[in-house]
DNA sequence: GGTTACATTGACGTTGACGTCAACGTCAGT
DNA sequence: ACTGACGTTGACGTCAACGTCAATGTAACC
């Protein structure tokens, strides 16, 4: 029932862009659990060191972190973002895996480009479908009782053969 | 160790785009698993009619199939893309109805919005990528072993504080 | 020095999206 | 009538990505 206005981290003296994080910092800024950045470490997406047993999170480990969630918003597992991310850090200094690098950066944009396109025409749809409602509500909605819309689009063939 | 040339589907005369698909069609043509097929309409996303006891799919469901596979591809769960297309069909012809399918679509729109914004980011970072690796790769690759690329950055800094 | 508040380490549970396997039906061709 | 090839219905298994719970530690504040 006390305060809760005590400031529950004197760590690091007020710096502005702090060095490090502590779990429940990361899990707050972000709007995931400490449990969820525990698992990404086991799946091998952090390495955060140690204070003691406690855990302490770099820069570096947050810009990964932030990384891991924008490849899951994108839809990709764990193990894709792991992939990409390792790559990203490690110099790749030998032609072969400069190709490699190349085949799977190509493979990546492949998908996304993909995805890029389902979302446009997903986008587009929506915006129709907004129009619709609009003219539907602008039209008879504050009136009466709309009375079947004007137009018989049974369904709309959102068709591709 | 006959010829696998018979054609297995003598169901309509060589149509030329046909009314109805088997399971197994649209399973071929979709390139996922029949059993998928029918756990999706076990979820609620297809309702095909039956022909005694076999499936049988209309353009309907197979427009209803691909909407959900573009669905998944976007990350969207089974239970959402069936709110999404069951919202499509019905005609919501109420004002409430209306606003409601407005709220929805508005909050689909910011997601797929958001993650756009990844998608362009990402793909900004895999463009920058190929170009360094194809710069390293010009320069080392044809002659001899590249001795470490010219570039020290230890981590390319893709921070957005 | 006791409480409070957060951290850690297992261990097990859960949910979504199917895979897999068994048992059976059914229809075309031989 | 027999054989495949395809289809169906359960029922159970699996895998990823965490959630939940218990036991314990521990640093800090009063």
């Amino acid at each position: 029932m006390s305060a809760t206005s005590a400031p529950r981290r004197p760590r690091a003296p007020r710096a502005e862009r702090p060095a490090s994080f502590t779990i429940t910092e990361l899990a707050q800024e972000f709007d995931i659990t400490p449990r969820a950045i525990r698992f990404y470490e086991a799946m091998g997406l952090l390495q955060p060191a140690r204070s003691g047993r406690n855990r302490v999170y770099t820069q570096r480990d947050r810009t990964r972190l932030k990384l891991t969630l924008r490849g899951k918003r994108l839809g990709l597992s764990l193990l894709e973002v792991r992939e990409l991310v390792d790559m990203y850090e490690s110099p790749a200094d030998t032609a072969p895996q400069l190709q490699a690098f190349l085949g799977v950066l190509a493979e990546h944009r492949r998908l996304l480009e993909q995805q890029r396109e389902d979302l446009e025409v997903t986008l587009a749809e929506i915006a129709q479908h907004e129009a619709r409602c609009r003219q539907l509500l602008s039209q008879a909605g504050p009136r009466a009782k709309p009375r079947r819309a004007a137009t018989p689009t049974d369904h709309p063939a959102q068709e591709t053969p």
